[in-house]
Parts: C-alpha cells; sequence; structure tokens
DNA sequence: GACTTTAGTCACAATAAGTGACTAATTCGC
DNA sequence: GCGAATTAGTCACTTATTGTGACTAAAGTC
C-alpha cells in the first residue's frame, strides 16, 4: 500500500467466511450518508475526509441483512492514520479477494467516482497533512487517478488554479534538494467556462 | 415549453392535492432502474430516450409509500411526443409548483444530472429525430445546458468529435438560407486525453 | 433589386497543455 | 573537497483548444 488506492474488507462469519465490502443496516432517523460514515468509524476509528453517494442497487436479490436495496457510499481516509479494527483488512484496490458481481461494480462505481471528484473537490489535498511539497500533492494526485503527470504541467495548473500558497520552510528528504512547504488556501477566482465537450464515442 | 426542460409531475389525491415527482414501489425481481422505466411508461406511453441514477434519499422520514427510502432517476423524452396520461402535467424545470424539499433537490440533482452527462453520452441526438440541422442540434444544446454557444465553436468541436455525417438534403424553413440534415453516425477516434484540472473553488 | 434572415466558413487572437531541457540545492561515495 | 546522483523548481518552445467577429452563401420579403 501507499501508493495505490486501498479497499477495506471484512471478513463476514455468517457468510462462509466470504469477504465483502463493510456495511450496516440503517437506523431511523439516520441519513444515510451518516450511516455510512458510522460505517467508517466503526472500521477504523475516524470518519472520510470525503465521502459521497456511489448509487442505490436492487435487482429484487436481497442482501444478506434482508435489505431489498444496498445503497453504496465512497469514502477516503489517509492511509497512515487508518488502522483497521478487529474483522478488517486492506486491500488493494486491483487485487482484493473476490466479492460478488454487485460489490465488484461497486467497487469499479467508486474508483470512477474519485476520479470524477478529483478535480471538483479538494479530496487530494485533505489527504495531506496541512504542509506539504508540490512532489507530494502531485504524488497523491498520481495515486489517486492512477497515472502520472508531468511535474511543469501538474504545477502550472496548480498556479493557476489559486489553490495553494508556499510557507516559509523547507523539507529535506534525505537527498536532493529541500522542498518548500506549501498549505491549501483557496483563493477566489473565476470560474473557468468551458464550451461543449464531445467525449463520448460510442452511442 | 419547447426551449426549456420540463419537468413531468403528478398530483396527488391522497396528499392534498400536492404535485410531486411520480413515483412507483418497487416490484419484487425488478431492477430500480426498469421500476423507473416503468413510471415514465405509465405517465407518458413510452420510455425515456435516456435514463439515469440520480441518487438514494433517506432522513428517516418516511415516504408517503412508506418507504424509508426513495431513489431517484433521471429520464428525458422529447417533448413533441410526449403526451401525458390524466393526472400528469410538464412544468417549466424552473418554474413549478411547490415540491417538498427532498423533491425540490431531486430536481436539482436532475438538472445537473443532465448537464453533467451530456458530453458523455449522446443523449441530444437522441432528443433529435434522426435527422437534424446543426442548428437544431445547437439549440438542443443551448436547450439542455441551459446556455448560449457560439456556433463556430459548436461546430468546430463537433467536426472534431466526428459524431454526424451529413446527408445530401436540404431543408428550408421558410426565410434563410436551406441548412443541410445530417445523421447521427459516430466514428472511431482517439479517446482524448487529459491532464489534471483544479475547477473546484471553495474547500 | 435592396434588405432581412438563417446557414455555413474563415481567420486571428487568446488560452491552455505537452514536453524537454535547464538551473538549484542537497546527499553520497570517494 | 569534489564529482556523480538525486530531487526541486523553472523556463522556453511547441502544439492544441477555444473564443470571437467578420465574412460569404442562399433563401424569402417587400
Amino acid at each position: 500500500m501507499g501508493n495505490e488506492l486501498g479497499v477495506l474488507l471484512t471478513r463476514s462469519s455468517s457468510e462462509r467466511e466470504r469477504w465483502s465490502l463493510p456495511w450496516r443496516p440503517t437506523q431511523g432517523g439516520e441519513t444515510l450518508e451518516a450511516a455510512s460514515i458510522r460505517v467508517t468509524q466503526d472500521a477504523l476509528g475516524e470518519p472520510p475526509i470525503w465521502i459521497e453517494q456511489i448509487g442505490a442497487f436492487g435487482d429484487g436479490k436481497r442482501h444478506p441483512s434482508d435489505a431489498e436495496i444496498s445503497v453504496a457510499f465512497v469514502g477516503l481516509v489517509p492511509h497512515e492514520t487508518a488502522s483497521p479494527r478487529a474483522g478488517y483488512t486492506w486491500f488493494p484496490m486491483g487485487d482484493h479477494p473476490p466479492l460478488t458481481p454487485r460489490q465488484r461494480s461497486m467497487v469499479e462505481m467508486a474508483t470512477r467516482t474519485i476520479q470524477g471528484r478529483l478535480d471538483q473537490a479538494p479530496i487530494a489535498f485533505r489527504l495531506l497533512p496541512p504542509t506539504f511539497t508540490l512532489s507530494e500533492l502531485q504524488q497523491m494526485y498520481e495515486l489517486l487517478l492512477g497515472k502520472r503527470l508531468h511535474k511543469a504541467s501538474f504545477r502550472r495548473a496548480l498556479q493557476a488554479a489559486w489553490l495553494v500558497e508556499p510557507i516559509d520552510e523547507w523539507r529535506s528528504e534525505g537527498r536532493g534538494r529541500p522542498a518548500q512547504l506549501f498549505r491549501y488556501s483557496p483563493k477566489k477566482r473565476r470560474r473557468p467556462h468551458r464550451g461543449v465537450r464531445f467525449d463520448f464515442l460510442y452511442p
């Protein structure tokens, strides 16, 4: 782990020792989002730094809990501070134990949801400590996007977005030139207005 | 109507004559999407040309049907062919009768979902007849996006996307030069690969 | 035929992105 | 101490993409 997204699974004793996504039934008077934050709390002892609903899944077949539909959420926690409680284990997102088809598609949609929101919410910034180097930030984006980015392009885009400001501190990482530390401090700026896009390939 | 999105509401007699989004309870063995297509069929006599789940809503308060959570979908139909059955009425998306807060947020998310998918699925093309003029296509995009587009930019982007091909037919709309007709016929092309974007403004 | 209206295209400017090469500051091996 | 290696940070140049006004084309109106 550390340079790849992970997925937290739990081994359900009731179901022939299969791994599954952590879940819990809703409690009365609670929003779905609050319930899903509670799942994270129970599993890791802390809430996610970001969470979003993936969608509702229901096809007539019932969930073990006897619920007719399952509502999936994706949340993120920084790996360092997130030590799983007993019964929970981290797996690499791309190499986890077999899941039911429904859960597998939830995991796939989770990745897509993260990557689609990355340019709309400061997800990467909240996964990092309050101060960070630009290389750390870039590595976080690369981890989340699952692809390499060009250093100059990344920094140019970051600069144009007025999202970080340098602080008067440097950090030496052993070898190489020390890196300046930055802090997330978004400034007001005009919303980029783009025209149409036709990004779909097939009907 | 005709140059704005509409929302189809139904007047529920049970609930003090309030307008509400069309809904129905799920039937066993049916996916959520199939159920929502059935809602459209019952209301308009035809299925939507595109449909997508908006999300699940649940906050402890129950829906009139006694369901604990509601799963909302957004679907589109061309206005011309979609004549509502008794009890259903079209309203302009931006000026409809008061709804419950939950339903109001569903309507808002519906608009955002449409606009967010417009560049990823040929929604606009399916709302038009098989052959259409480029001005009609542009007007459809403008209607769905809720903003004006520049003619030259629109056509340039369309050309780059290899999505339409001209047919050997022209249509005269009364005054002005006759417009050439086009048909939707997407060609293979390489997926555009973009770098990072930082499009969010606030934490 | 002059004027209006809609279609369709062009050319140029402005922005944004991709990319390699460069300079800077440090550690490591010797 | 000194050069190689390593990481940070920036520059300059190229290429793509987008915004935009102006232009030409083909019809109808009067």
